[in-house]
DNA sequence: CGAGAAGTTGCGGGTTCACGCAAGACGCGG
DNA sequence: CCGCGTCTTGCGTGAACCCGCAACTTCTCG
């Protein structure tokens, strides 16, 4: 068996090796990458290897690591390991995992008991490990109880790079006024309407940004989802 | 000579911990917090103690937990460790700073051998100690080359807690007009004016959102200044 | 002291937003 | 087939926003 470490903090990808090794005595070879790019090469070099990988790494985050390798590789079995359970990486996990695929998400605060029951269970069971914290998450992303519609997620998305509505329409192919109704729809959502001048009459937010911070203040953006979302942008100006 | 270290990750702190050991032989005792606030009440409780502190902790930040420390009792050296250079960062400690007080700011990414040196420098020697990589942030930060006036700044995080135009107005005692006036000097600066549909013709951003997208791409903010800035707004609501 | 740079304020107008109202369009169980 | 909920679209209005123009106030510096 192989486990290919991909991390870029030099203390954390010790930490993990030692742990592997301690869980995984049938593991011969452990192989560690310091970010996303050359894990995926690793990974491409190592067709069998299992892979534990941080989200939030400077030059390649995890997420899109993850979804090349799953996308030469859809039975590669990976583990993400991260600090955070914003929803935004949630989602973002959830929704690269390909159909069947076992897979793990294991926070970064969690006990090294926790962490190396992960280990096994994923890599030599094959079963899925989501840490109970991030179900929660997870739940409250995919159930619509809380949370959003993609088309919501959409919006939101298109807002926070800054487009009009107008840009929206046509970058979505909807006319200006369903661009609007889904915003008000953000709006509710993400209760903006609070007011400004407590008692007095005017008192309200910019709706339109203030969606995109509180958005952010309750994680379900992040920062590598806008920097994402800005890459997709620029392709699709220069597209036309 | 006694040492608080202040720093979420266990793994960081723990090497940290060897770090002061190795790099201080005087130093007869280490202190360890694992957030801000019990970093702050350590920090009273041990009067004479040297501080590294890590920024970005989940229940109370680095720079915070900094700010009230100095102002109970400004002569005390501390050293952040952090590991991102984001010029909201760099501001942040910059602004809170007191006069004469000798403190450091080191990458993690930075090599042992330099963060024992920025130990030695600023607990025995009293010196100030500032990466490189630092440097040039604080350098752009400061100076008005590429960077921002205060007053830029603060209207920068006013329409990103998605105040209007006129909330702005009152917050800061201005007119409406010179609150659009330094939205466009924010405009200018951040450069917010490329075009979205390339050669036709309207194709323009939603400048508002597009300046606070564009900063925190450019780290100008980031989310620990936000979650600040969103406490700020809060109370500032409630006292009417 | 006077020239000039920098910042503040009012006015006016063109544009974009937020959103109520209402008329189709599509899907789904009865 | 019909009724009902969800989604899309158009029209219209009032508010907020972006910004050019121009008169004033400070400040600074020679």
């Amino acid at each position: 068996m192989k486990v290919l470490i991909v991390e870029d903090d030099p203390l954390h990808r010790s930490y993990l090796h030692e742990a592997v090794s301690a869980a995984l005595p049938e593991c011969e070879t452990v192989i560690e990458a310091e970010n996303g790019l050359s894990g995926e090469k690793l990974a491409r070099d190592h067709k069998s290897a299992h892979i534990v990988m941080d989200l939030q790494m400077a030059t390649r985050n995890g997420i899109e690591a993850a979804r090349t390798i799953w996308k030469e590789r859809p039975e590669t079995r990976i583990l993400f390991w991260s600090n955070y359970s914003d929803e935004a990486y949630v989602r973002g996990v959830s929704r690269i995992v390909p159909d069947g695929a076992a897979y793990g998400y294991v926070l970064k605060s969690a006990s090294d008991e926790r962490l190396k029951l992960a280990l096994r269970s994923i890599f030599v069971e094959s079963q899925c490990v989501i840490d109970r914290e991030i179900r929660g998450v997870q739940q409250k992303s995919l159930g619509q109880t809380n949370g959003f519609t993609d088309s919501e997620y959409e919006i939101l998305v298109d807002i926070a790079l800054g487009l009009t509505d107008r840009a929206i329409a046509r970058r979505r192919n909807l006319s200006l006024r369903s661009v609007q109704n889904r915003l008000q729809q953000l709006y509710d959502k993400l209760d903006v309407y609070q007011s400004t001048g407590e008692d007095s009459e005017d008192a309200r937010f910019n709706l339109r940004t203030r969606a995109v911070t509180t958005a952010l203040l309750r994680k379900l953006l992040n920062y590598s989802a806008l920097e994402k979302a800005e890459a997709d942008l620029q392709e699709w100006l220069t597209n036309l």
